[in-house]
DNA sequence: TGAATTATTCGTCATTTAGA
DNA sequence: TCTAAATGACGAATAATTCA
């Protein structure tokens, strides 16, 4: 069963801020993003020219991140929801430990998506920064041009 | 340098949500 | 209504940092 796609990472803009300055250890992330409200960062803005060549999301959009052996599990039939009151019968405890495996995957997959769509609103904040600074300099500087007319 | 503290990661459970 | 996927919350384990 496919389920509509809730966090939507959406920088399909040239961010190119790229991921290099994330540091090693990135900060936890607990709280943060609101369930199943999408987590949208709609880039609308033009890309000013910045120092990378790669988005965030084109570096992060990969599945390749999951462990060897672990990935790729056949989503199945197995009960997913949490019912710790299973009687522990051969069957049950198979159900329980596909369950489980699912699962850790789930959250892996999602820890994965979390923390690139917290890259990409840091990179979109970097971006802004950027325009903005080009703007506040481009004000500056037709204002200079005005005075210089009045005068 | 080793103990204490803080930060990060991971697995699990509980809950929510969407689709059948 | 049931099921599977997504995700927040929590605790345990581990890594990194601080400080005496």
């Amino acid at each position: 069963m496919v389920m509509s796609m809730p966090l939507i990472v959406n920088c399909t803009h040239s961010l190119a801020v790229g991921c290099g300055n994330i540091s090693v250890r990135e900060k936890t992330l607990k709280g943060t993003v609101g369930s199943r409200s999408s987590m949208a960062v709609t880039g609308d803005e033009t890309e000013t020219g910045t120092s990378g060549d790669m988005t965030a999301c084109q570096l992060c959009n990969t599945s390749s991140s999951l462990p060897q052996g672990v990935a790729n599990t056949s989503m199945g039939s197995a009960g997913a929801s949490a019912h710790s009151d299973l009687k522990p019968g051969k069957g049950n405890l198979q159900k329980r430990e596909l369950r489980l495996m699912k699962n850790r995957e789930a959250a892996r997959e999602c820890r994965r998506k979390k923390k690139e769509y917290v890259k990409c609103l840091e990179n979109r904040v970097a971006l802004l920064e950027n325009q903005n600074k080009t703007l506040i300099e481009e004000l500056r500087a037709l204002k200079d041009i005005y005075r210089h007319k009045v005068e």
